[in-house]
RNA sequence: GGAGAGAUGGCUGAGUGGUCGAAAGCGCCCGCCUCGAAAGCGGGUAGGGGUGUUGAGCCCCUCGCGAGUUCAAAUCUCGCUCUCUCCGCCA
């Protein structure tokens, strides 16, 4: 959410930043409804003045037993109007709020402005794509063929984009979210999170997930529960109507958590394996910093995620998204992309974003700067660190071998019980 | 699921209709004292909003949340949420 005292007192930089996200956002009505909301408020706020200096005059009257009846009679007008204009700065707040909550975060200054994808810049690049002497398969034909990825069962039980892991896979894929944990909790300075995989409205709400991306989430009914679509939610809200201590920040959560989105507007796009499924998992890394900080934090946090790349020898890229591909609250976003053989192109594999105040405000999560100063915005971030059904992907992709097994990256190796390679069973 | 109790400021905890945004204690901050600290003493210490000579003052709202009664609600009524205790059920 933006700051509508930004919003009121600089809208020209505002509109600006909107239009280099593509947002074709009118201001001129939010800024009217704030206008006619602070002239009625200072009217409703007169009245009220004076039926609390009356009400004690009439306390004061009637302990001394004296007659009121004049001063009541004239309170009841006044209340009439009360609240006429009570009624009346409800509505306007809550069309203010509803504007004001499907405004998009403005880019910061060293974002790409840019209408899409094509204008993301490349930052950087580590590790060689390997050289196959042989035509690499893709990883759901070496899963099916290692009977370690199983899609038709998960078709079969659950419906598309749900598959079942098994042996090896299964065991896989656990290896790397302990590994994950362990590597950010160890080497990383975070602490580690478990949250709950379902939340209320108003978690959806603090991170935006909510009120514009209600068809992008799957809803528990009748209880009205949002499946999470990431960590990031929980994590996030953990702090949510809180004023943290200056002095706990940087706050560094690590979490693990399945994640599910309904892929509403990808119909027909990466039907074929795990690339992208209704239910994942992934390790999540969550920040609160102060505003002055975040922007090292940020980049700290890419290198976080690149280490995961890194250590499990994984070629990647690191892009920096222009102003028009970043999500709706991201004031600057990196995507790191693994390479993929069988796609031959790299692929989202994390999303480490400042959010900024946006989420901070939404939420209500502020820190004290000072022991005796006001309470302000912190800000927000997260990352993917990183998504664990596409690493098994791009390991089952990368490390294949003209013999169909798959060898396991060495880092793995203790984490699958010093199993080094996966083969088919004869 | 049944029965009961409760929700007040950073914390503990008073407050059952009229200067209560709220006693007291703790904590924290500033000052005095001290070589320094502790103790002691004095003062300060919620959040949001509006106005404005833009952080001086003044005003409005908030005692879990939302309605209601009343000239006036932390205090009364209703609904909801959450917490705790006991019983039942259960991974």
């Amino acid at each position: 959410m933006l700051d509508l005292k930004l919003i009121r007192s600089n809208p020209d930089r505002v509109r600006e930043g909107l239009r280099k996200r593509g947002a074709e956002v009118s201001l001129s009505e939010l800024l009217s409804l704030d206008q006619e909301r602070r002239s009625v408020l200072v009217e409703l706020e007169s009245l009220k003045n004076k039926r609390n200096t009356v009400s004690k005059e009439v306390g004061r009257l009637k302990a001394a037993k004296e007659d009121a009846s004049i001063l009541i009679n004239e309170m009841r007008q006044v209340n009439e109007e009360i609240r006429n204009l009570d009624e009346k700065v409800r509505l306007i707040e809550e069309k203010i709020g509803e504007k004001l909550l499907t405004l998009p975060n403005l880019p910061h200054e060293s974002v790409p402005e840019g209408v899409d994808d094509s204008y993301n810049l490349e930052v950087r690049r580590w590790g060689e794509p390997r050289q196959f002497s042989f035509k690499p398969l893709p990883h759901w034909d070496i899963g099916e063929n290692l009977d370690i990825l199983d899609f038709e069962r998960g078709a079969k039980i659950s419906g598309a984009r749900f598959t079942v892991l098994k042996g090896m896979g299964a065991r896989l894929e656990r290896a790397l979210v302990n590994f994950m944990l362990d590597l950010h909790i160890n080497e990383h300075g975070y602490t580690e999170v478990f949250p709950p995989y379902l939340v209320n409205a108003d978690s959806m709400l603090g991170t935006g997930q909510l009120p514009k991306f209600a068809e992008d989430m799957f809803k528990v009914d009748p209880q009205g529960y949002y499946l999470i679509p990431t960590a990031e939610v929980p994590v996030t809200n953990l702090h949510r109507e809180e004023i943290l201590k200056s002095e706990d920040l940087p706050i560094k959560y690590v979490a693990y958590s399945a994640c599910f989105r309904a892929e509403a507007g990808a119909a027909g796009r990466d039907t074929r394996g795990l690339i992208r499924q209704h239910q994942f998992n992934k390790v999540e890394l969550v920040k609160f910093t102060t505003p002055e900080t975040s922007y090292t934090e940020h980049e700290k946090l890419v290198r976080d995620a690149e280490a995961v790349l890194q250590k499990l020898g994984l070629p990647y890229r690191v892009i920096l998204l222009s102003s028009g591909d970043m999500g709706f609250g991201a004031a600057k976003c990196y995507d790191l992309e693994v390479w993929l053989p069988s796609f031959n192109m790299y692929r989202e594999i994390s999303s480490c974003s400042n959010y900024e105040s946006f989420q901070a405000r939404r939420a209500n999560i502020k820190y004290r700067p000072t022991p005796d100063a006001k309470p302000e915005f912190v800000h927000t971030l997260n990352g993917s660190g990183v998504a664990i059904g596409r690493t098994v992907a791009a390991i089952l992709e990368n490390y294949q071998e003209a013999d169909g097994s798959v060898r396991i990256p060495e880092v793995l190796i203790p984490y699958m019980g010093g199993l080094e390679r996966i083969q088919a069973k004869k």
